[in-house]
DNA sequence: GAGGTACATGTATTCGCTTG
DNA sequence: CAAGCGAATACATGTACCTC
C-alpha cells in the first residue's frame, strides 16, 4: 500500500479542507477517523494528523530525545495507522490509545535500535547476514540478479517459502497453510535455505 | 539429512496505575 | 481528565534437539 502524504502535497484542492467527519462541532471521534482510514479516506488521516500530529510529536520527543527523529517516528506512526486501520479493533482499547500505542512503541523501537547500533562493533558487523531477515530491508537487495539465480537454484518448496515469507511477507504459519506443508518443515526450509543463499552469494 | 517438536526470545498491543 | 509509563499478554520467529 502507498504512504499516504501527510503534508496536504499530493492531494486534490478540496482534501486539503479540515476533515469534519460529519460533525463538526462534537469532540474528536478517534474510533469514526480510524474507520475511514480503513476505508482509505485520506482526508480522514490528515485531520488525525492536524489534531493530534502536535501531541504525538511530543510524545516521540520525549522518548527519542531528538526533534528529528521524533518527526521521523511520528510520519512512520501515521503510516502505521493509515496501513492498520482496518485492523483497529474497539473491543481491545481506546482508537486514541491505540494510536498513542503505536507512537511510543515505535519511539521505543528507534531509541532500542539506535542503542543496538552503537554497540556493534566490526566483528559484529561481519556476522550480520547479508539477507534480509525483515521485509523492510528487501529494498535493498531486491534488485539484485544475482539473488535471483541463487533463489533459483533452490527446491520449489523452499524457494516459495522465501518468496512467501520476504515478498508477500507472511508468517510461517500463513505460508505452511498456504504450501501445505507442517509449521516446522516451513521453519527448516526457511532456515537453510537463508544460509544456501548466503553461500551463494559469498 | 530431513522433518518435526519444544522452548527461548523478540515484538506488538492493551490495560491499568500514577502524576501533573 | 489527559498524558505518560510500566506490566501483562499474545503472537511471531529462531534455534536446539529428537526421531525416523
Amino acid at each position: 500500500m502507498a504512504s499516504p502524504r501527510l503534508d496536504g502535497r499530493g492531494t486534490s484542492p478540496d482534501t486539503r479542507k479540515p476533515y469534519t467527519l460529519n460533525s463538526p462541532v462534537t469532540p474528536f471521534d478517534f474510533h469514526h477517523c480510524l474507520e475511514a482510514c480503513a476505508q482509505g479516506d485520506r482526508r480522514a488521516l490528515q485531520a488525525l494528523y492536524d489534531h493530534e500530529g502536535p501531541r504525538l510529536l511530543g510524545v516521540a520527543r520525549r522518548i527519542a530525545r531528538d526533534h528529528a527523529t521524533a518527526e521521523d517516528i511520528v510520519h512512520d506512526a501515521f503510516i502505521r495507522i493509515w496501513t492498520g486501520a482496518a485492523s483497529y479493533d474497539p473491543a481491545r482499547g481506546s482508537a486514541r490509545g491505540w494510536i498513542y500505542s503505536i507512537t511510543r512503541h515505535l519511539a521505543l523501537n528507534s531509541i532500542r535500535d539506535t542503542r543496538r547500533e552503537t554497540v556493534l562493533d566490526d566483528a559484529d558487523m561481519a556476522a550480520v547476514p547479508t539477507l534480509p531477515g525483515r521485509l523492510d530491508d528487501l529494498a535493498l537487495w531486491s534488485g539484485s540478479a544475482k539473488i535471483y539465480r541463487c533463489l533459483e537454484q533452490l527446491q520449489p518448496g523452499p524457494q516459495h517459502c522465501i518468496l512467501h515469507a520476504y515478498v508477500d511477507g507472511c508468517s510461517h504459519a500463513e505460508i505452511a497453510t498456504l504450501l501445505g506443508a507442517p509449521l516446522g518443515t516451513v521453519k527448516a526450509w526457511i532456515k537453510r535455505s537463508l544460509k544456501a543463499l548466503r553461500e551463494c552469494l559469498e
